[in-house]
RNA sequence: GCCCAGGUGGCGGAAUUGGUAGACGCGAUAGACUCAAAAUCUAUUGAUGGCAACAUCAUGAGAGUUCGAUUCUCUCCCUGGGCACCA
């Protein structure tokens, strides 16, 4: 076997290490514990692309360096196999979405496996698999207990001709995607999650973990903390005089109560607004009352408003709109003039408390909305103390959290709704409570008519006896959003088979936090933050040890088709990394995904450039020939020294050598693959041009490619005589002696313009060094005749002398 | 619209974080080997001018700070991602 065959080694070695559990955590050892971890994947049908493997190759990378260390390394990996594609596929072919998952993570598991990632297989899970989301619904039932899991009415979008709720990317261009029907906004009933109780710990604690900053910075803009006060308008009531008995439309006092974060601009105050969906307004314009002149055009409003998103809503390029609210006035506390009240939909009801004071002076919305609507426009007002008028509060932009779905292909949720008890958990011994299969008749997963699942339509399922009462209940319907599942994914595989719990707690004192979480930048605010809140409850519940789930996060950019575009069936520009890896093999795309850009950064895949990987890998190949027909001449025994062989250094492969471990180990480190990987190449061309390359230089030069090409490595590791496999080896030292050069090229800037080179001892003082570049043949025409006003010198880089 | 990331040769990108712009790879051109081709090897490869030494220009655009700016500041343009029911 004298030619480099991917195919064969590959396929020899996954094997062998598959047979031997090499990459398998141990639940106790002796070595200190790694957990590295990448997002789960989704199964989609339409099989693995080549942007799914980078992330798992780069921290692959990661979790091997951490093995040559001596770590004990849980590098896991399973399935987040519910959600709407399967369920919409499903729909579509009447198939079973367990039969669909099954053969999708089938195809998923033999691909990633043919790429050589050191995962753990023996802890996969999925969570659609009842005995893991048994523990779902019982973290779910944890969350009732403790009152943060509640229902309220919040609205959904519509299709009123399928007669079924839409998620916001079904919704295109305000119609339905399937049939391009005008969306509408609904109210329904859903579960939700109290992550704003949370909020304020959730923008705390970012201080003492160790994710990329702009990772920390979308989280704190996402939970969207702002300090300011919230300030009471009396209002007066024009109509009817009797009104002005302090009294509004609910019985409370007839005050608007604002949220602002500039209490000190409230001189400047000339009207308040209301979001359309202002409790205030709704009451006011209802049956019972009868305060407002305009009634009925407010109503025509707020009803236009409600199908309109809230990107349009907020935007400033688009057009403000608005009513003003007639028969009644606010007073500003401050000037105590009387102002206009308006409903406009650019102020939205979920923040600070629905309604703003209005400073078009200041604030360049309302000023845009004062021009169009000829309002009052101060400007030079007195500035006022930040709580004169108001008291100060903190409010998040963070909302609760919607963890209802009226679908088929998700966690139901544990709960049975009684006519007498209300809602009654499930007991937790009859968990879990399983998606009952469609069988028979009914073998439909479409919605019902009335918006409810389709659980909803198998009364066999649905008709359950009151765990409390034993009286006549029904089962919730609704099932969990896909986050649910993946909110505490990785506490399962510390203890993944476990039926008692959802997982030891001694197992997972040992392995959590993660120390290393690598993702999307798109899953930055929504599933990061979700599952750090579920961790932060379970923690506060004494279920887990920390109270954060991940000690470092970073991220990872896509890979797009060759034209810069997103990669997917429907442009028809998906690569199949099978034929990728047919081809050149796992080890060329392994390292042709870390080598083709920052890895942090979305870049385009090119069909031409992979060869290079693999020319790179060809010559390693030939350089291992190279080394294996050398007898061990350069290797001898010193007499006198215990066992060992020493090897006779040639110092300019050596020296490269060992400048190369060292950038390796830190690029891996910062995650700078490609560099890494440009080093290595450059060595070893070095020695490929060398004609003795020592095999003891050799094989650290495998080693520390390993990480990134663990095949060939390995088989050519066994053919210098290695009977180990070279994942139990040591990550090889670097030798700072080796590195530091006693020559040094710099340049001579005159002017900050590079106009000679000269060569330094490293032992040269500054004062000689400046001397001898002002006495530099080259230089001296560049000086003569001309007053040298300063020498700069940067050690080992320049010396700039200004004239 | 708001928030984030980015814009460097023909292409992907590098630049020790303010210190030689273009490492490494792809592609291209020429040569070696070959009957020939492929593969491989060697050389060249930012632009302009010049026989050459060399000079000038050049990191999206414009300004600023500095001995020195791809890097820092300001203004503007463009591309990608996110915006709460996609995963």
């Amino acid at each position: 076997m004298k030619e480099y065959n991917p195919e064969k080694i590959e396929k020899k070695w996954q094997k062998k290490w598959e047979e031997k559990k090499t990459y398998q955590a141990k639940d106790k050892s002796k070595q200190p514990k790694y957990y590295s971890l990448i997002e789960f994947p989704y199964p989609s049908g339409d099989g693995l692309h080549v942007g799914h493997p980078r992330p798992y190759i780069g921290m692959d990378v990661i979790s091997r360096k951490r093995r040559l260390d001596g770590l004990n390394v849980l590098f896991p990996i399973g399935w987040d196999a519910f959600g709407l594609p399967t369920e919409n596929y499903a729909i579509k072919t009447g198939k079973d979405p367990r039969v669909v998952t099954k053969k999708n993570t089938d195809i998923f598991r033999r691909q990633i496996k043919s790429l050589g990632v050191s995962f753990d297989w023996s802890r996969e899970i999925n969570t659609t698999d009842p005995k893991y989301y048994k523990w779902t619904q019982w973290i779910f039932l944890q969350f009732f207990k403790h009152g943060l899991a509640y229902k309220a009415k919040m609205a959904i979008n519509w299709c009123p001709k399928d007669k079924i709720g839409l998620a916001n990317e079904e919704v295109v261009a305000g119609c339905c995607e399937r049939c391009g029907t005008p969306v509408e906004k609904r109210e329904k009933e859903q579960w939700m999650l109290a992550i704003t109780k949370y909020a304020d710990r959730l923008y705390k604690d970012l201080d003492d973990v160790d994710y990329l900053p702009q990772i920390k910075l979308a989280q704190r803009n996402w939970i969207g903390k702002s300090e300011g006060a919230e300030i009471e308008f009396l209002l007066n009531f024009k109509k009817n005089p009797k009104d002005n008995e302090r009294r509004g439309p609910d019985g409370k006092p007839a005050l608007i109560k604002v949220f602002t974060t500039r209490p000190d601009t409230i001189f400047g105050a000339t009207y308040l607004v209301m979001a359309p969906e202002h409790l205030w307004i709704t009451l006011a314009t209802d049956n019972n009352h009868d305060v407002l002149e305009n009634k009925e055009e407010i109503k025509t409003y707020i009803k236009k408003v409600k199908n309109k998103t809230e990107i349009d809503r907020t935007s400033e390029g688009k057009e403000k709109t608005g009513v003003e609210v007639k028969g009644v006035v606010a007073i500003n506390p401050a000037t105590k003039q009387e102002i206009p009240i308006w409903v406009a939909d650019y102020v939205l009801p979920q923040y600070g408390t629905g309604a703003i004071m209005a400073v078009p002076a200041d604030d360049a919305r309302d000023k845009e909305f004062a021009e169009k609507f000829n309002l009052a426009i101060i400007e030079n007002y007195k500035k006022a103390g930040m709580e004169d008028y108001g008291k100060k509060v903190t409010k998040f932009k963070l909302r609760d959290w919607i963890f209802s779905r009226q679908r088929y292909w998700g966690e139901p949720i544990p709960i049975i709704n009684c006519e007498k008890c209300g809602l009654v958990p499930v007991p937790e011994k009859d968990l879990p409570v399983e998606l009952p299969k469609l069988t028979g008749k009914i073998k439909n997963y479409l919605p019902t008519d009335s918006g409810e699942s389709p659980l909803a339509n198998i009364s066999k399922w649905v008709n359950v006896k009151c765990p409390k009462c034993k009286g006549k209940a029904k089962r919730e319907t609704d099932t969990m959003p896909n986050w649910a599942g993946s909110s505490w994914y990785f506490l399962r595989y510390a203890d993944p088979k476990n039926s008692k719990a959802f997982a030891d707690p001694k197992k997972l004192k040992y392995w959590i936090p993660v120390d290393w979480y690598n993702g999307g930048n798109e899953h930055t605010t929504l599933h990061l933050l979700y599952s750090r809140f579920w961790h932060k409850f379970l923690f506060d519940l004494g279920l887990v040890p920390t109270s954060e789930p991940y000690k470092k996060r970073t991220s990872h950019g896509l890979i797009l088709a060759e034209g810069g575009e997103k990669m997917s069936k429907s442009r028809g520009n998906v690569i199949n990394p099978d034929e990728i890896v047919k081809t050149y093999g796992a080890d060329t795309l392994r390292l042709y995904e870390m080598f083709m850009g920052p890895f942090d950064q979305a870049i385009a895949w090119s069909e031409e450039a992979i060869i290079g990987p693999r020319r790179f890998l060809e010559k390693v190949w030939k350089i291992g020939e190279k080394v294996s027909k050398q007898k061990n001449s350069s290797v001898f025994t010193l007499p006198g020294l215990p066992g060992g062989s020493y090897a006779v250094q040639n110092s300019s492969v050596s020296k490269l050598l060992n400048k190369t471990i060292k950038k390796v180990e830190e690029d891996i480190q910062d995650m700078r693959f490609n560099t890494a990987i440009s080093s290595m190449m450059i060595l070893a061309t070095e020695m490929d041009k060398n004609e003795n390359v020592n095999k003891e230089d050799y094989k650290k030069f495998l080693q520390i490619l390993s990480p990134f090409a663990p095949h060939i490595t390995e088989e050519l590791w066994s053919r210098l005589g290695e009977k180990k496999s070279i994942n139990n080896s040591t990550w090889p030292a670097w030798d700072q002696n080796l590195i530091v050069d006693d020559e040094i090229k710099i340049v001579i800037q005159v002017n900050g313009k590079v106009r000679a080179e000269m060569i330094i001892q490293s032992t040269d003082q500054e004062v000689k060094i400046k001397d001898q570049a002002l006495k530099n043949e080259d230089i001296v025409k560049y000086i003569a005749g001309k007053e040298v006003k300063k020498v700069i010198y940067v050690k080992n880089r320049l010396v700039n002398i200004v004239v």
